[in-house]
DNA sequence: GCCGTTTTCGGCCCGACTGTTTTCAGTCG
């Protein structure tokens, strides 16, 4: 059976021949935006069907929903394997060189039979592609350096890796340059989970001085470009970093329209073009040509009557239909967080010991922390034995006496078995103050099986947290194979918590997961997994996902007061 | 191909940059 990943590349491989066919537009857009809406739908597409949701997903009309029918069916799509047939597989590689787009692909296929990169490289290189019509020596000399780029550089990064690089250079730059206002852009400021490249926004009395500070910064290793208000530079990590100084009376303008995201901005453009404004980065004017503001971002959105949502939320999932109405709910904050409750200390795999997180903890502005160890089963991880997590216990009730203003709770991961049984007794479960369940092995079973296991998981009263849901590795290792829906439908009928682990790697459960949590009433925490003391700060990665995800404080459980938090977990309900 | 309290037909975001152009096409964000 196709998961959603594999139809929305499909998609996306229409999109791409239709492209190379010169076909229309729009149609090619409406393929285009469908690929995009399945591939952030938290349930498969067959689940969605079942229920006879297909048709109301908004730009799933009925001949996509069709083709998505024949794919669950048959598991290939008709219409895509005759656009396959007609072009190479790596005419389709080739657009991913920078620069190349389907007219370049197209006409290099059809002119000189180039079907590869490889291909286009040595045609470059014996100057046969000079000459073509629209093609002159620049373009031919282009190509090369754009393939050698593409080579040179890496993919998407972990949010939690490019936003340091990002402050080094807000640092850097403020450090060495005029500037006045500083901001980067992007999808980094909408704390997307993955990154491409980053843009950063300046204004200043002199961008020349600021351009030229660009490309002496010390993680610059190549600058592709620089100008008068523009400089792009690979960094030593492979990721491109735009530097763009804007007028100070477009900052606002263009900080809205870099930031994005592209959904968001079509989506307000047309609702604006359709009330006599037009939008760009140089401001918001009327059909007359007047200039209404773009100083700022919310002088972008007031004369459209449009409250201004958070970057997090800039996805066109609904934000700009509730701004339209006014309304902005209070998102989740890191100031709103009252306690970690999944920290690991040297007593397994962690570093710290439980003072030094006790005190780290309470100089975060903390009223509890959890520790939540692994157990035995775990051998990697150096797991508690029950008797090792009874001393710790003591241990941690004995601390507790001698701290004032914080407050350890006894937690522990346990781990979920292949089978669905824990790791520890249930007796010793209930000694906890709070117990984290989570799956740390056998990630390959089928949705059945693992939903069957992690089902089972939830059958024991003392399970208050499902830990790090799906397991995901952000491009290291796929999520388990799960039925979400129904994982949830469960945890919220027996008051068992998701999380939202932080860590870099994981951010699990993801956004569009804790969009559907929340709506069918999961509670969720916020927590960092934290493995030595720094970690801890790294919760603003999990805030942020969950602020993606359109989470309030009142729906995350974390965000309670001790006495009330404790009350809310599953065991004391 | 999708969508609709201004439309079931006629729209569908906007501008910069680049190289090839003699007025524009292609790509990108």
């Amino acid at each position: 059976m196709l998961g959603n990943n594999d139809i929305a590349r499909i998609f996306e491989e229409i999109v791409e021949i239709m492209e190379l066919r010169g076909d229309d537009v729009f149609r090619i857009r409406a393929y285009q935006n469908a690929a995009r809406i399945i591939s952030g739908l938290p349930e498969p597409l067959s689940d969605i069907r079942a229920r006879g949701g297909l048709r109301k997903i908004s730009g799933i009309g009925e001949k996509i929903a069709a083709k998505i029918e024949e794919m669950l069916d048959t598991g290939h799509l008709r219409k895509h394997d005759e656009l396959m047939a007609e072009f190479p597989a790596g005419v389709l590689e080739m657009m991913t060189v920078p620069g190349i787009g389907p007219r370049t692909a197209g006409t290099l296929y059809r002119e000189l039979g180039v079907t590869s990169i490889d291909e286009m490289e040595r045609a470059a290189r014996e100057g046969r592609i000079h000459g073509l019509r629209g093609f002159g020596e620049k373009s031919e000399a282009e190509i090369l350096e754009n393939i050698a780029r593409l080579r040179r550089r890496t993919g998407r990064i972990p949010l939690a890796r490019a936003f340091p690089l990002a402050q080094q250079f807000v640092e850097g730059l403020k450090a060495t340059a005029p500037v006045r206002d500083i901001e980067p852009a992007g999808s980094l400021r909408r704390m997307k989970e993955d990154i491409g490249d980053i843009d950063i926004l300046v204004t200043s009395d002199d961008p020349a001085a600021v351009m030229a500070a660009v490309a002496r910064l010390p993680m610059v290793r190549e600058v592709l470009l620089t100008g008068p208000t523009k400089t792009s530079v690979i960094t030593d990590v492979g990721l491109q970093v735009d530097v763009r100084a804007v007028e100070p009376e477009n900052f606002g303008a263009a900080l809205q329209y870099l930031t994005g995201s592209k959904a968001h901005n079509v989506k307000l453009r047309t609702l604006a073009s359709r009330a006599g404004f037009k939008l760009s980065e140089y401001g918001i004017f009327r059909d007359t040509g007047e200039r209404l503001g773009g100083r700022t971002e919310e002088e972008m959105y007031r004369p459209l009557g449009i409250a201004v949502f958070p970057p997090e939320l800039r996805e066109d999932r609904g934000e700009i239909e509730l701004g339209l109405k006014g309304i902005v709910p209070e998102f989740v904050q890191v100031a709103h967080i009252r306690g970690d409750l999944h920290v690991h200390t040297d007593w397994s795999d962690g570093r710290a010991t439980l003072e030094e997180i006790a005190q780290a903890a309470k100089a975060r502005g903390y009223e509890y922390v959890g520790i939540a160890d692994h157990s035995a089963g775990r051998g990697i991880a150096h797991g508690l034995t029950t008797e090792r997590l009874r001393e710790q216990m003591r241990q941690i009730r004995a601390l507790n006496d001698t701290l004032d203003g914080i407050t350890l709770l006894c937690a522990g991961e346990v781990d979920i078995r292949r089978d669905g049984t824990l790791d520890f007794p249930d007796d010793v479960l209930a000694e906890l103050d709070l117990c984290i369940a989570s799956v740390h092995s056998s990630f390959t079973l089928s949705e059945e099986e693992q939903t069957a296991r992690v089902l089972k998981a939830l059958d024991n009263p003392y399970v208050d947290l499902l830990g790090h849901p799906t397991g995901r590795l952000i491009g290291e290792r796929e999520p388990i194979s799960l039925n979400i829906r129904r994982i949830m439908e469960v945890a919220a009928e027996r008051g068992v918590a998701m999380e939202v682990n932080s860590w870099p790697e994981r951010l699990d459960l993801n956004d569009d997961q804790i969009l559907l949590a929340r709506e069918l009433g999961v509670p969720l925490m916020i927590n960092t997994d934290a493995h030595a003391v720094d970690h801890l700060d790294q919760i603003r990665f999990g805030v942020a996902t969950a602020r993606r995800g359109w989470a309030e404080p009142k729906d995350v459980l974390n965000t309670l007061p001790l006495e009330q938090f404790l009350a809310r977990l599953r065991r004391n309900r």
